[in-house]
RNA sequence: GUCCCCAUCGUCUAGAGGCCUAGGACAUUACCCUUUCACGGUAAGGACACGAGUUCGAAUCUCGUUGGGGACGCCA
């Protein structure tokens, strides 16, 4: 296959506001903009929020600031417009239903009225059936004048697209080739949600042609909805841009990476001081090579050498060990003064001291106590073997399976605050009817390695989720191995 | 279950028919350097999933098997 780029492309990424900014993202990203940028394009950030049930505020924010610092720059985006503006979803609202209105009036999609109800018990009964899942089109021979008339009576519903029947569609990816899929097997895929939202496949195809997008560059877990992409765009008369999606990153077993697995915040590896250039040089590496035997290298020098010819196609597993030996070979190569101001900068910064001072301020007599007291706040891993974490007659496995239902709590807090966390770790303990002191010491243990430290959700508060999470999950899996039922304290 | 994608050391990869007794890096293990640790250096073990073809010749091409992954949501 040849791709030749005539024309400056245009590419985006486009991150949903759910939650922390992953690491996929960055991944993306990074090839977004080296490919962009060997052509002398554009890259560009577009806010999928479509979906209000999932939406997080401060998410925007914090995806923003983490590619920032990641230390690849947008072209165009919501902080900074551009001519093909807003590029945010919520704000582009009309336009979607504009489409969908066209779509209908051309015959190509049509309302459903089916509820959810009725959909869970399909997908239900065809599961029971071994059946595979989809819409049975049940909506699709409403006439015209039903579907007007139940709409204009109020009743609700939501667009779907009219799939062809029979024949194939067919895309040219520039890792893949052509990928055919069967138009038969396609799903009339819904476009407008009852809430008059748009889907990612409505939103997604509408922007991309509206802000010229020329190539989307995603990950692999795109790859089955491409053709019905690729079939909207023929239905709206539209240029369809090319298509190519990167290998998924993966934990140690080779499933997608996941943050019950694996750390996917790109706050963590911030917070862990990893330098975005490192960061850069490796995630270029999870697929892609200079083709010698050089791996370290610059964002830049990949840029001058990039193609898709040298990327490969296996799911990279994502080595934690390896980002750690390349950052130390950036690390050293950094001068005094760099380091003196990153660690200002990154380590011991005023906003994290003064979070930190409070809780500590009362237990130390001198200046002298206060690194061996708060040493916690600023190192990565701990260890657990040298401090009894298990409470008396409690086995590892019941202890690891409390964390686990208490990080679940965490992770669907809206905001990382003290009276937040304490909420959930009260409510666990009454719920389970445990004593509080079962569940708060090991996780004090946990989180600060010792058994003695500032007030619990405090220092959970200040330590930040991805680190709690992080410890937590380190912890789980050395309490699982322990032995069955802990050995009393005093033999 | 159905469809799609993928398959070289434990991990990331080089390899685009003969340069391959398969190269490099991380990790591991030795040894050297060193007052310690680390860095650095040297060395070792460690892979073409399997089976058929095509070819004088296959890690490289084709097909099949197996294995892994992804998708099948009014989530993205």
């Amino acid at each position: 296959m040849s791709h030749t780029v005539t024309n400056p492309p245009r590419v985006r990424i486009a991150p949903s506001p759910t939650g922390d900014p992953h690491i996929g993202t960055a991944y993306i990203a990074l090839f977004n903009y080296v490919f962009a940028k060997k052509h002398g394009g554009k890259f560009i950030i577009r806010i999928e929020d479509t979906d209000r049930t999932r939406y997080r505020a401060e998410s925007e924010a914090m995806i923003l600031d983490a590619i920032k610092w990641f230390g690849i720059q947008w072209d165009e985006g919501p902080d900074i417009g551009g001519p093909f503006g807003p590029y945010k979803q919520s704000e582009r609202l009309p336009l979607y239903q504009k489409a969908a209105d066209t779509l209908i009036q051309k015959g190509a999609a049509y309302r459903c009225f089916c509820t959810v109800e009725r959909l869970d018990k399909l997908r239900e009964v065809q599961n029971a059936n071994k059946l595979p899942p989809g819409y049975d089109r049940h909506c699709r021979t409403v006439s015209q004048e039903d579907s007007d008339r139940r709409a204009a009576a109020g009743e609700k519903f939501t667009v779907r697209f009219k799939m062809p029947t029979s024949g194939v569609t067919s895309f040219d990816d520039q890792i893949r080739g052509k990928v055919e899929f069967e138009n038969a097997r396609l799903d009339d895929l819904v476009l407008l949600k009852a809430d008059g939202f748009p889907t990612y496949h409505l939103a997604s195809v509408v922007d991309d042609n509206a802000m010229k997008i020329t190539h989307v560059i995603r990950g692999e877990e795109w790859v089955s909805s491409t053709p019905k992409h690729v079939l909207l765009y023929e239905a709206f008369g539209w240029q369809p841009p090319s298509f190519t999606h990167l290998n998924l990153l993966r934990n140690t077993d080779k499933s997608k990476i996941s943050k019950r697995k694996n750390p996917t915040s790109i706050l963590y590896y911030r917070r862990k001081g990893i330098l975005p250039a490192a960061l850069r040089n490796f995630l270029a590496l999870m697929g892609w090579s200079l083709g010698g035997d050089q791996e370290i290298f610059s964002t830049q020098t990949m840029i001058e050498q990039f193609t898709w010819e040298r990327f490969s196609l296996g799911g990279p597993v994502f080595d934690l060990t390896k980002l750690l030996w390349m950052n130390s070979q950036y690390l050293k190569d950094l001068s005094d003064d760099t380091w003196v101001s990153l660690l200002k900068e990154q380590v011991f910064n005023d906003h994290y001291l003064k979070q930190i001072i409070p809780l500590i301020k009362e237990r130390v007599q001198s200046f002298e106590e206060f690194i061996p007291n708060t040493d916690f706040f600023f190192s990565g891993d701990l260890k657990y073997e040298n401090t009894p974490i298990l409470p008396k007659g409690l086995s590892g496995k019941v202890v690891s399976n409390w964390f686990s239902e208490v990080l679940e709590g965490f992770e669907n807090l809206d905001e990382w605050t003290v009276a937040n966390i304490k909420e959930v770790m009260e409510k666990f303990v009454a719920d389970k009817k445990i004593k509080a002191k079962d569940l708060f010491m090991p996780m004090r243990v946990a989180v600060s390695g010792t058994l003695v430290s500032p007030p619990l959700m405090e220092t959970i508060q200040v330590l930040g989720k991805e680190m709690v999470r992080r410890r937590m999950r380190l912890a789980m899996a050395y309490l699982a191995a322990q032995k069955e039922v802990a050995q009393p304290a005093n033999k």
